[in-house]
DNA sequence: CTGTTAGCGCATTCAT
DNA sequence: ATGAATGCGCTAACAG
C-alpha cells in the first residue's frame, strides 16, 4: 500500500541537481522572464529527471491565484444544470484553468458554504447560479468582494457580479410565433406550467410567456422538476382540460407532463402539445420528441471562458451577455407543414 | 466594482487587536490545545470582530491538508453520474469536507488532469470513477501514489485503492428471479443490451447476465447512453424480432431501447419488457415506468464519507466495498400480481 | 541574465 | 498556558 507517499523534491532539489539558484528553476520552469536556453534545457532536464512537479500551494500562497475556477450550480440531479457543468469543464479545458464544481443541493447556506469554499482556495474565477433570486443576494457579494464573479442562467438583481444567460424574452417570442402559426388559440387553452419564481430565469419566462400570450391563460407555477410536472398534468386534467397546448417552463417539466398526461390517455401532440424550455440534457429521450427551445450552451459557455481570461488581463466593467437561444422542432408540437 | 478585493486581515492582526501573539490566536482558533477561556474568547471576539476568516492556503501549505475531497466523475451528462455526485455532496456537507467535482468527459487525458489538479490542491482524498477498465490503470496509480484514493462504482484491477459499489452479478440475480417467475423464457427471447465493456460495471453485468440466464442469447454491447439505445433498438427489431424481454446495462440505455421501440410501434410491456439498471436519475421519467435494479447509493456515499473519515485517523488497510442493489418494480415488465 | 533575500499566512516546534 | 522563532514551497524584488 503506497497510500499517503507525498511528493517529496522540491524546487531546491532541482536547483541543486542542476547546479542553479531556485530562482532560476522557477523561472525556467514557468518561463516567464527570458532566459539562457543552455540553463533553461539544463534545469528542464533535471526537473523530470526527478520527477519534479511544482507545488501549487506554495505558488498560492506566493501569487494569491490558482488557475482554478469554480463553478456552483444549485442542483446536480437537474439535467439541464449537469449538461451545462459538462460543456463548461469541456470548455475550460483548453484553457489553463481546471474547473471545480460545487453543488448547493438546492441550499442558500451551501450555497454560502461553496463560495466560501472557493474563496478560501483563491480560485481566479467563480461562476454561479444562484439559487434564489432574493435570497442568494448576500452569497453573491460575499463572492464579488473577494473574486471575480459570473451569475450564470440566474441573476440576483442590484450584484455588481457579470451576467452571462440566454434570452428569455426571445425564447417566449420563439415559443409564442411557433404556436400561433400552429394552433387555433381562441379554441384551445394555452397554458403555462411555470418553474421556480424565486429564480430569475423562472421569472423571466414567465413574464415572457404573459407578455407574448396575453391574459386569460392558465398559469401553474411549481419548481424545475419532474415530479412537479407530473402534479401539474394531474392539475390540468382535474382542471376539466382534455386538450390544449402547454408551455412548460424547463424540459425537465416538460417531461414530467408528458408521461403525466400519456398515462392518464391524454395524447401528444393529438390532444396536448407539449413544448419545453432547455434543449440540452436528457430532453430527447422524450417521446414523442420534445419541441423546446434550446440555450445556447456552447456560446454561454464560451463567453464565460473568455470573460475569465479576460479579467485576468484587465480589470473591465460588469458585462451583462444574453445570447439567442433557438427553437427545435420535435414531434410533441404540429409543425406548419 | 468590488471585484478583485482580496482580504487582508491576517492571523497577526487579530493577534495585535486581542493583545497576544499569532500562536495564541491560531490555537485558539483550531482549538488543538487547551488554553484559558478568557484569552480564548477574547481572540474569538476579536477574529470576528476584524471578521476575519483563516487563509486556507496558508493552512494547506503548512499542515499539507485541505479539508477537501475530490470527486472525479467520467461524465456529467449521464444521469446516474450526476446523481452519484449529487448524493455525494449531501452526504459529505456535514462532514468537515468540502466535495469538489471535476468531470473528465470520457478522456483518459482529461482524467489524468483532474487526478493532477486534486493531488496539487493536496486534497485529503480523491473519489475516482474510472473511465476504463484498464487504461485508468495508471491515473488510478498516480492517485494512490500521493493520496487516499476510492474508486467508485468501477474498478481497475490490480490497483492498491480502495473500491465502493453496487454488486452487480447480484443485481442481475434480481432480474433473472423477476424474469423466470413472470416470463416465458423459453417461448420468447431475452436480450440483453450492454454498456460499455471496458468499464468494470459494464463487463460484470455482462457476465452477471451471461451467467444467470445462460448461452445463447443476443447479446448487444455498446455505451452508457441513450443513443446507444436507441441504436440497439433498431438492431433487435432489424434482427425480426417482436417480442421479447430486454435486459439493459443501465437506464439511461433503457430509456433509449424503449423510446426507439415506441416509435417503431413496438408495445411495452404487451410486446417488449425491459429492465434497467441504476434506479436513480431521471428514470422515473419513462413511460411507462421503468423496472431497474436500484443501486444502493446511500450507502454507497456513507460508506465513501466514513472511509474518509477513518482514514484521518489511522492509516487502514484497503477496503472493497460492494452493496447490495434491490429491485424496483415499474409497469415496463409485468409483476406476478 | 542569474543569484540572494525576503515573505506570502499559517501551525508547530522549543523555550519560558 | 503563552510567546518567540522556524519553515512549509514558492516567486517577486533587488542586486549584481
Amino acid at each position: 500500500m503506497a497510500q499517503g507517499t507525498s511528493r517529496v523534491v522540491t524546487m531546491a532539489d532541482v536547483a541543486r541537481h542542476a547546479g542553479v539558484s531556485p530562482a532560476t528553476v522557477s523561472r525556467a520552469l514557468s518561463g516567464t522572464r527570458p532566459m539562457s536556453p543552455e540553463i533553461r534545457s539544463k534545469v528542464v532536464e533535471a526537473a523530470d529527471d526527478l520527477g519534479y512537479r511544482v507545488n501549487l500551494v506554495g505558488r498560492m500562497l506566493r501569487q494569491r491565484r490558482s488557475t482554478t475556477a469554480g463553478l456552483i450550480v444549485p442542483d446536480l440531479d437537474n439535467p439541464f444544470f449537469s449538461a451545462l457543468a459538462q460543456h463548461l469543464s469541456r470548455t475550460f479545458a483548453p484553457s489553463g484553468h481546471d474547473l471545480m464544481i460545487f453543488s448547493a443541493d438546492g441550499d442558500l447556506d451551501s450555497e454560502l458554504r461553496g463560495v466560501q469554499s472557493f474563496v478560501d482556495r483563491q480560485v481566479d474565477a467563480l461562476i454561479l447560479i444562484p439559487c434564489h433570486e432574493a435570497e442568494s443576494a448576500s452569497n453573491v457579494s460575499y463572492a464579488t468582494d473577494s473574486v471575480m464573479t459570473i451569475q450564470l442562467d440566474r441573476r440576483v438583481p442590484g450584484t455588481d457580479a457579470h451576467f452571462v444567460g440566454c434570452d428569455n424574452s426571445h425564447g417566449m417570442r420563439l415559443i409564442r410565433d411557433h404556436v400561433s402559426e400552429n394552433v387555433d388559440t381562441e379554441a384551445q387553452p394555452v397554458i403555462f406550467v411555470g418553474g421556480d419564481e424565486d429564480s430569475s430565469s423562472g421569472k423571466e419566462r414567465l413574464e415572457g410567456f404573459q407578455r407574448e400570450f396575453g391574459p386569460g391563460h392558465l398559469v401553474l407555477s411549481g419548481s424545475f422538476d419532474a415530479k412537479w410536472g407530473i402534479r401539474a398534468a394531474n392539475e390540468i386534467l382535474d382542471h376539466g382540460h382534455d386538450a390544449g397546448t402547454i408551455v412548460a417552463a424547463a424540459d425537465v417539466i416538460a417531461l414530467g407532463v408528458m408521461s403525466q398526461l400519456h398515462s392518464r390517455g391524454g395524447r401528444v401532440p393529438e390532444d396536448f402539445r407539449v413544448i419545453g424550455f432547455d434543449g440540452v440534457g436528457v430532453f430527447h429521450l422524450a417521446h414523442p420528441t420534445l419541441t423546446t427551445v434550446r440555450q445556447p450552451v456552447e456560446a454561454m459557455s464560451q463567453a464565460i471562458v473568455s470573460l475569465v481570461a479576460e479579467s485576468s488581463e484587465e480589470r473591465g466593467k460588469i458585462e451583462q451577455v444574453r445570447l439567442e437561444p433557438e427553437l427545435l422542432m420535435g414531434e410533441s408540437s404540429p409543425s406548419a407543414a
